[in-house]
RNA sequence: GGGUCGGUGGCAGAGCGGUCAAAUGCCCAUGACUGUAAAUCAUGUGCCUCACGGCUACGAAGGUUCGAAUCCUUCCCGGCCCA
């Protein structure tokens, strides 16, 4: 499998790689140096919340995003899909869809907005993104058939309505092939294989310089959807830049490497830093040691990592380091009974190193597997 | 010295005759978190028991009552007011 060279106008990235979610246009309780430190060379922002706050005058006053937010690395925009759908199905008061768009209510204030595939591109072209996503419709995975196979009609369409509203938008802004940002669309279709390929063979009639999983890729349960990613991985054209949203743990992440997916995005490394739970490799990490697990990964994934949780009462005396092998001299020098108590005192600077030390857990197991499972 | 209000679980603080092992918040313990409106959320938290159930608890000691954290008496401790 060879690994994708991904060039952008802010640098160019190699697949694998993990871009952790700056969705404010921040990743929480960390600058953007400190996310360099940790081996970072991208991240995802999101048109939605981006577009409420601090809202397009601001950003287009900065002169884009990587000014506004002071990261000169790729940024990948998220195109709200997403988020105003997970906010309409967890409370239908707040939005409505329709053929022409979203209509929602901003969780902050209450106000209502309404985006469109249009609006979703221009909004992208705005803050000045290297990557950019196609508004998509996105029920859960455990809505009826029914209702999956007309949110993948209806992603098709908004897909096409994205490309058409980007290409005018290239021509409108003036910019050059060379200079253009890459567009993704998004697949949907649940967990129903023939859904996921029709929706596969639509967006890739569009043409799209790459293409998202869409929706959950775990069950309920919380189980991983192996077949719908495999299936839907094979389907994509292997030129083109497959990328899991919102992938995930680091064995789905591995797992789905192997299947051919190259870029990942997840809260995952710092939701559950600033929860106080911490990622780190196991000594014989078969990872570490460059070797590939030939049964795949899921059957020696609890080989290569561990996580921690340092607000157990264990670690208020622990006066080991956070993280011996870290690069990162925070990690070095401070124990884990100092991390122990910032986060019994609630202080974000607990949230920030922890934040840190996932983050550095997250490059390095994209290194990793970059070099040991080719 | 006189008056007055109060003393409840690790802390703060409800309760003021039975449905009280005692609200609520915090602390504490454990867990969850997957295209982030989650620095959030869930569960547990007197003791014994897998459980049914039992035991000990609302400053202390007595008392009233079928029954008291809740009423009465005395004592101890604290706040405030008056001398």
């Amino acid at each position: 499998m060879k690994n994708k060279i991904i060039k952008t106008n802010h640098g160019i990235v190699t697949a694998p790689f993990f871009m952790p979610d700056a969705t404010r246009g921040l990743v929480k309780f960390l600058s953007t140096e400190e996310v360099a430190e940790a081996g970072i060379k991208a991240l995802v922002v999101n048109t939605l919340h981006l577009y409420l706050e601090p809202g397009l005058a601001i950003i287009k006053k900065a002169k884009g995003i990587h000014k506004f937010m002071n990261w000169d690395g790729p940024i990948l925009s998220d195109s709200g899909g997403y988020q105003v759908f997970s906010l309409i199905h967890k409370n239908p008061k707040m939005g409505k869809i329709t053929d022409r768009g979203a209509i929602f209510r901003s969780p902050s204030d209450g106000s209502e907005h309404e985006i469109t595939p249009e609006k979703a591109i221009q909004i992208q072209f705005d803050l000045g993104v290297d990557m950019m996503v196609c508004f998509d419709d996105c029920p859960p995975n455990e809505y009826s058939r029914e209702d999956i196979a007309k949110a993948v009609e209806r992603t098709i369409r908004w897909a096409k309505r994205c490309k058409i509203e980007y290409l005018r938008q290239l021509k409108k802004r003036k910019i050059p092939d060379a200079k253009r940002p890459l567009l993704f669309g998004v697949i949907q279709g649940g967990a129903e294989l023939d859904l996921r390929e029709r929706c596969t063979k639509e967006l890739v009639k569009i043409g799209f310089d790459g293409y998202g999983f869409g929706a959950r890729h775990v069950d309920k349960e919380g189980k991983f959807l192996d077949k719908v990613l495999k299936f839907t991985a094979d389907l994509i054209p292997d030129d083109k830049i497959k990328f899991a949203l919102g992938v995930g743990l680091p064995e789905d992440i591995v797992r789905c490497y192997q299947m051919g997916w190259d870029i990942f995005d997840c809260v995952i490394p710092t939701r559950e830093g600033r929860h106080g739970k911490l990622f780190f490799h196991k000594k014989n990490s078969p990872l570490l040691r460059g070797v590939a697990c030939r049964r795949g990964m899921t059957g020696c994934v609890k080989d290569f990592y561990e996580t921690i949780n340092i607000g157990n009462s264990r670690f208020a005396s622990d006066f080991s380091p956070i993280n011996s092998k870290s690069k990162i001299p925070e990690l070095r020098d401070h124990t884990k009974a100092y991390l122990h108590h910032l986060f019994k005192i609630n202080d974000p600077l607990g949230a920030r190193i922890a934040s840190l030390n996932n983050l550095e857990f997250y490059s390095e197991l994209m290194d990793k597997i970059k070099n040991g499972l080719k």
